[in-house]
DNA sequence: ATAAAAATTAAACAATCGTTTAATTTAAAC
DNA sequence: GTTTAAATTAAACGATTGTTTAATTTTTAT
């Protein structure tokens, strides 16, 4: 019998842990973190249920691993967008396009996370988050700083608020899928991630054009 | 020994029901159905555990009598709106607002539905919910319809996705609430309410101002 | 091939969960 | 004031929870 007691900060994960993972990814998605019980992520991923805490300890261990696993995952990568000879106001169409599909490609995580961030049942290490959130706001703030130069963008133009616009109308989207299945006629998934990806896309990319065009 | 075991399905609910039910409600919000204990509440309601299952029959039906007691809350009423020598822009600007207002008034009870409604634990009855969404929404496109008319605002408007960018922005502000206290130095809970009400609201008006104007 | 380490298992653990019970107290009706 | 109904209580219920145990199987290393 050997236990896996030391904490993971560096995503060393063996093949069953991210089996386990991904199931538990799944699952606190659907259901909370505290509506999914051990036995039933055991059941799904097909492992003993001392397999979680063999491997990460503790349930809440677990959702840390979790975290940590797909911390990575969160940051959007857009250093190379600076380099190409993109007008300012294309670069802003890519950063909202990228984001969303990042976000989107990421949905579980971000259901967990949002659940979480706002729960104050459990206390997860918001400083991560924190330096992810503010990291893709710098891109951002770098973007419009470019178009302010280029006289393309208003200059009283308030950037931390453009990010809640932007991924809340994402999440708000998501949060009533099945209202809007119904509303848009989306009759099932891909028409649906479709629908994401093309005309809720372009909507916020209008939007933020719109408010911020001199 | 009695039994309270019929529907409650006109909110008839009486001062100690009430009592359990806004006990419910903040602690559904904090941490979740899930996440909450009966115990939990009758400790804090400072009742009796069987005080739950004697008026509201189960946990499941507190949750469903809790939505009853607040669906007609959330409704917006802004028939008066329509009545005022008001132009479609001071309208749309005074809609922004009062919904705003209005979902920030009830933000527990927002939390409760965003969390259960894309849970795949439970099923409420969305009906409810998606007559009166539809109903808020066609409000909005009275407005819209007005400013159309007008010659003030754009013909290809996606009026439905509106929504998502107006109460988006706000969920997704308040879901990040600590991070955005920081991000914007608001030191306490007043100064914070201060900034929805003024700057946020502000900004999802200019927001939408700018995609609609022609 | 043997020994040590790691992985896997079934079973049991105590704690907590939602719910029900039966008895008692309080309030309402006559 | 007595009777009836409603409200409230402490205690117990069985089921489920996360976790640990001790034994066994599998893998790795020598």
């Amino acid at each position: 019998m050997y236990r896996y007691l030391f904490p993971m900060q560096h995503s060393e994960f063996n093949d069953k842990q991210i089996q386990i993972l991904q199931v538990a990814e799944k699952l606190f998605a659907e259901k909370g973190f505290d509506g999914t019980s051990i036995r039933e992520i055991s059941k799904i991923a097909t492992i003993n249920i001392a397999m979680v805490s063999y491997y990460f300890g503790s349930k809440e261990k677990l959702l840390e691993s979790l975290v940590i696993f797909r911390t990575s995952d969160l940051k959007i990568k857009l250093e190379n967008l600076f380099e190409e000879t993109l007008s300012p106001f294309e670069k802003l169409a890519k950063f909202i396009q990228f984001y969303i599909e990042k976000v989107n490609d990421h949905k579980n995580m971000h259901q967990i996370l949002n659940f979480e961030t706002s729960s104050k049942k459990r206390v997860l290490d918001s400083d991560v988050f924190t330096a992810v959130k503010k990291a893709n706001l710098d891109i951002l703030k770098n973007i419009i700083q470019e178009g302010k130069d280029a006289n393309l963008f208003k200059n009283d133009i308030n950037i931390e608020l453009l990010i809640p616009t932007i991924l809340g109308t994402y999440f708000h989207f998501n949060m009533n899928k099945s209202y809007n299945q119904e509303l848009f006629g989306l009759k099932n998934e891909s028409e649906y991630d479709n629908f994401i990806k093309k005309n809720l896309t372009n909507h916020v990319q209008q939007t933020i054009k719109a408010l911020i065009k001199k």
